[in-house]
RNA sequence: GGCCCCGUCGUCUAGCGGCCAAGGAUUUCGGGUUCUCAACCCGAAGACAGGGGUUCAAAUCCCCUCGGGGCCA
């Protein structure tokens, strides 16, 4: 059932082992059976950025052999997360496509005597005493019972390899120098261990990174909510955050919280990565997301806002496009500042297209019947505007409420609420800037009429 | 159940034998500022799981217990 052929072995040996020397070849290999998890997306995280920083290699390897659990779409939705994260690869293979060579291995372990055929697959034999030692770059050395060990399927009788040894054979072939992969990998490892070793093939280095946990402190699942990396995005996270928050989880540099893209890539490397398991705390995450969102170039984050405006269904397309760009600049930048995510700053940008605003519950004791009057000046006063700036308003304003006699602090809330819907937000004059006078007076003109009924 | 890993504020963490009566960040709660919110500034609360050793000296090293997790069955 292997194939036979005149394959070079030694050959071949002797190209991988040069071809390994010094150079730092690390992979990611999800199995496409579902979306990428925050999990695994902080597993290829630290893959890219150690071969970023060395100056490697990073690979992706879709491990695709379990053909009925794997799918397109899964292949799909990780490449995309991947893409958002800005993790870019270097080489890609899939499993699937390389089974002839599992199997050359696989006879190669026959002829050395070190595999055996039993009940149509093929079995490795593990030692059965002794010891053996992972001397792992993150959980330091760990010893194996070998008497734990029972012989392992490394070839089904379809012809699929197995786990641990489709791993080896991948990893043997793809030159990698350091596998970096979850915890939940470390009792795999010293069968992987044998494997190599009874090949003749020095093993690549391992590091194994904690788990991320959920709030509840087990391995982190569906059960705990938004595990899924592109369910963030649909969240309005940034990718800058999202790197940002998965880098610092399990790994740090001093007492250094924000890192752009190229610090991480600079600071980056094993020494940082901590033993114990961390807790995905959103919170957290919604902090740096804030935090990001301020550091970005507004152009680049109003373009983003664009997008979302549309998907919350604050605008229409057509609404967005309608806008004036040095005013939605404008918004954007004073509205970031009050958001955690894309979603919340689309939605405050409500009362930036027109449309009726309502008054929230806890804004209704603002609106006096006795508002009326300044209200309609206002209105008066605004809508003749010809730049519609806060300066601009702010001088109107405050020009028809002297003629009026009365403070600011009288009408600013209330004004406020009628013209976004909201009691908070930037200042006064900014939020009138950014509706425009138009949208203003509108507002404030139908405010008026309904708290003054009778007069239409 | 067996094997393995882990254990510093609620959470992320600094700490790699003395500089720690444990620092930063986040969260929460006060105060300042403001038309409001946010930001910002100031302040408060909050941890070395427990017990034994080793050492002149331990959060840091060793052992045990407890707790949590992972893998395999």
């Amino acid at each position: 059932m292997v194939p036979k052929d005149n394959w070079d072995w030694a050959g071949a040996l002797g190209k991988l082992k040069l071809e390994a020397m010094n150079k730092v070849r690390v992979r990611f290999a999800p199995s496409p059976t579902g979306y990428l998890h925050v999990g695994g997306a902080r597993t290829a995280l630290f893959n890219w950025l150690f071969a970023r920083h060395h100056g490697g290699t990073f690979i992706l390897r879709i491990e695709d052999t379990d053909r009925t659990r794997s799918t397109k779409e899964a292949i799909d939705q990780i490449i995309a997360s991947l893409r958002w994260l800005g993790l870019d690869w270097d080489e890609f293979y899939r499993q699937t496509e390389r089974l002839h060579i599992h199997q050359r291995y696989a006879e190669e372990l026959l002829r050395r005597g070190a595999a055996y055929e039993a009940d149509g697959a093929i079995w490795f034999r593990m030692p059965k005493e002794g010891v053996t030692v992972v001397d792992d770059l993150i959980a330091g050395k760990v010893e194996f019972q070998n008497r734990e060990f029972k012989d392992l399927v490394i070839l089904r009788s379809d012809g699929t390899p197995t786990y641990n040894f489709a791993c080896v054979v991948d990893d043997t072939e793809m030159a990698i120098s350091h596998v970096i992969r979850g915890d939940e990998h470390l009792p795999n490892t010293p069968k992987q261990l044998h494997i190599y070793w009874a090949l003749g093939l020095n093993p690549p280095k391992f590091a194994h990174i904690p788990l991320i946990l959920g709030p509840d402190r087990t391995k982190l699942s569906k059960r705990h909510g938004a595990v899924s990396v592109l369910e963030y995005r649909r969240k309005g996270i940034l990718p800058e955050a999202m790197v940002n928050f998965l880098a610092r989880l399990g790994w740090s540099h001093g007492d250094q919280e924000i890192f752009s893209r190229e610090e991480l890539i600079r600071y980056f490397d094993l020494d940082g990565v901590g033993q114990s398991p961390s807790v995905f705390d959103e919170q957290k995450l919604l902090w740096l997301n804030r935090e990001w969102m301020r550091r970005l170039p507004v152009p680049e984050l109003a373009q983003m806002v664009k997008e979302f405006l549309v998907l919350e269904g604050v605008a229409t397309q057509e609404e967005v496009e309608a806008l004036p760009e040095a005013r939605f600049f404008r918004a954007v930048e004073l509205l970031r500042d009050r958001s955690h995510t894309l979603v919340e700053l689309a939605r405050s940008a409500r009362f930036l297209f027109p449309g009726e605003m309502g008054i929230p519950p806890d804004a209704e004791e603002l609106l006096k019947p006795e508002l009326a009057e300044p209200f309609l000046a206002l209105a008066q006063a605004l809508e003749g505007l010809s730049d519609g700036g806060p300066g601009e308003m702010e001088a109107a304003v405050r020009a028809v409420l002297e003629r009026l006699g009365l403070p600011l602090k009288a009408v600013a809330l209330p004004m406020r609420v009628v013209v976004t819907g909201s009691r908070v937000g930037p200042g006064l004059f900014e939020v009138l800037a950014m509706a425009g006078p138009k949208l203003v007076a509108e507002r404030l003109r139908l405010a008026a009429a309904r708290l003054r009924p009778e007069k239409g």
